[in-house]
DNA sequence: CCATCACTTGCGCGATTGCGCAAATACTGA
DNA sequence: TCAGTATTTGCGCAATCGCGCAAGTGATGG
C-alpha cells in the first residue's frame, strides 16, 4: 500500500504548522547545529545562534511542538537533537529551492 | 565543484521567507492543483480553494514573490504555475515529515 | 467609447509572532 | 538545606499576517 495518498484538510494544517516553524532564520540556524553537531545544549545554541536563553528556549519549543527536534535530560542540562532524519531532506530541499 | 555550500546568513533569510511563503494551508491547496492541474486562473484556484478572488490574488501574489510559482497573461485571464521542479521535491518532503 | 469580465491593490481589523525582561522551576554540589 | 547553574514560563509590546471589502487597472466585445 502507498503510504501517502491525497492530503486531506487536516494534512495541509500539519504541513502548514511545520513550514511555519520553519519560517526563522534562527531556528533554521538551530537546525543546522544540530544537524552536524548531533545534539546541543540550549545555552549552547543560544550562544551559537546569537540570542537569550530564553528566546532560544522559546524557538526550542516551536521545533518540539512541530515534531522536528527531540529533547532528553542529562543531569541539569538538555541536550536538543534533530527528530527524524526526514526532516534534513526537508530542510535540504528547502535550502535548494532558496537558492 | 559543488552547488551548495555553507548556508550563509541571507541564505538563511531566504530559506525562511521560502518556508513562510509555504506555511499556510490555502498556498499549500493551490500547490497541489497546480501539480497536478498544469496552470490555473486566479478565479478557478479561488474556487476550488474556497475563499474570494482577492484573497486568492493575494495569496499567489505571496507565491510569486517567494519564487514558487510564476504566471503568464492569457487574454484576459492570467494563469498561474508552479515556477520549478524542485518546488515538487519541496511540498512532498513537508507532506513527507508532517506525516 | 463604454460595459463587462478578470485580476490587483489599498485599507482597516483581529489574530498571531518574535522579542526582551522578570520570575518560576529543575537539578547539582557543598 | 542553601547557593548556583540550566532551562522554562508569563507578560507586554511592536511588527507581521490573513481576511473582507471597496476601489483601481487591464483586456475584450459591442
Amino acid at each position: 500500500m502507498i503510504a501517502t495518498a491525497l492530503p486531506t484538510d487536516a494534512r495541509r494544517d500539519r504541513s502548514a504548522a511545520l513550514a511555519r516553524a520553519l519560517a526563522d532564520p534562527k531556528r533554521l540556524c538551530v537546525l543546522e547545529y544540530l544537524a552536524d553537531g548531533g545534539e546541543r545544549s540550549v545555552g549552547d545554541l543560544s550562544r551559537c545562534v546569537g540570542c537569550q536563553v530564553p528566546n532560544m528556549s522559546q524557538h526550542l519549543a516551536i521545533l518540539r511542538t512541530a515534531g522536528i527536534v527531540a529533547s532528553r535530560r542529562d543531569g541539569s542540562t538538555i541536550l536538543y537533537r534533530i527528530a527524524d532524519r526526514s526532516v534534513l531532506d526537508l530542510v535540504g530541499a528547502l535550502h535548494r529551492v532558496a537558492g
